[in-house]
DNA sequence: TCATCCACTTGCCATAGGACAAGAAATTAC
DNA sequence: GTAATTTCTTGTCCTATGGCAAGTGGATGA
């Protein structure tokens, strides 16, 4: 468990015993594929960090497609970030594309961590900064690159997800249909 | 200067004294217009709170055309999360475009309240979560809403924003360019 | 007062990606 | 093992937006 955790909350400030103490709140938890981590609607009341596996998380919008918000891997938080915080229902689907193992901490354990360790603290902001910087550099990426480049970005920062993904959830999570995915495929494949 | 402050620091969490500590603790400072708040490569010091006038936060892409990222207008914050939490270089430019007059706070009287404050600790992560929040908002928009209707959403939520700038700022901000922005607004005026 | 510079508009044509529909191929269900 | 369902590919045609270039009007500056 240690192992697996320490990944997750590496952070400078955290000493070794602080660190076993936070993995200890956690309880492993498993999903099996399509089961749902968080439904739109409900508030979360507890975080899961991935193990193994792949989650994806997704909203609806008004014409009813479905839209890939995130995917979330190995190493990774599945989170409602809103929800849990502000204790509002979700507006996201979370659901396990694969199986999944996780380790899930609920919000009150959490709370009481994160304001008794002080390297903890540190850590939830610079994990929260780091999803605002990934999340831009999602924004600028969609502004400035074409289709075909934004998939070769996640084909290399993010192989797994092209492996473990159906086709469709990756192209709406790329802004575009599942038909132009595979034609952008098709020509890749020729290019090489 | 409490009045004007206590909009950004609302907090159910926050007494009266304390948001009294925390505004004291900014220092007033006035940009003219084409200043810049932060600059690419800088490493922040200090975030802005800012009271009057509106702020661009922009990058270059790789061909050199300059993407706007954000605007930044009254009541809102001037910061780049990543810079100055992390202490490293900005990735982004901070420009006023018109007159601006803001709050200052650096970031070691920041970290004093931040972590002697509970509420304050409290407010900081409401405040990037929403940030979150608004940033997912924009990259839905992004793929699901076409380009006259992201610039309607836009004109609805900051109007301010659209009469203060140019219309090729708004345009890179759409992800569209100007010319295209041009079009759209005619199409409209023409509908009105 | 004239020259220069922006900000914006407009025209013409090019192109990336979407809509829809028809298969193939793979997976799941019974 | 066969039917049903889902996943992926492909064809045809269409539309939103981009690229480029010319032109207008207002603002700024010597």
């Amino acid at each position: 468990m240690m192992q697996t955790l320490q990944v997750i909350y590496q952070h400078p400030l955290l000493t070794e015993s602080e660190l076993e103490t936070i993995c200890q709140a956690h309880v492993p938890v498993v999903f099996s594929k399509g089961d749902y981590l968080l439904k739109k609607g409900q508030v979360a009341n507890s975080y899961f960090c991935v193990i193994e596996g792949l989650v994806r998380s997704y909203v609806y919008d008004f014409n009813g497609n479905d839209i890939t918000t995130g995917f979330i891997g190995k190493n990774e938080i599945a989170i409602d970030v809103v929800s849990l915080f502000h204790q509002i229902p979700s507006v996201e689907h979370f659901q396990a594309l694969t199986d999944c193992k996780c380790y899930a901490i609920n919000l009150d354990n959490f709370q009481v961590l994160y304001h008794s360790i002080k390297g903890f603290n540190e850590w939830g902001r610079a994990w929260m900064s780091e999803c605002l910087f990934q999340l831009k550099q999602r924004t600028i990426s969609m502004i400035t690159d074409s289709a075909s480049e934004r998939y070769k970005r996640l084909q290399y920062q993010h192989p797994q997800i092209l492996q473990e993904a159906p086709l469709k959830f990756i192209a709406s999570y790329l802004g575009i249909t599942d038909t132009s995915l595979s034609r952008i495929r098709k020509e890749l494949v020729k290019e090489v």
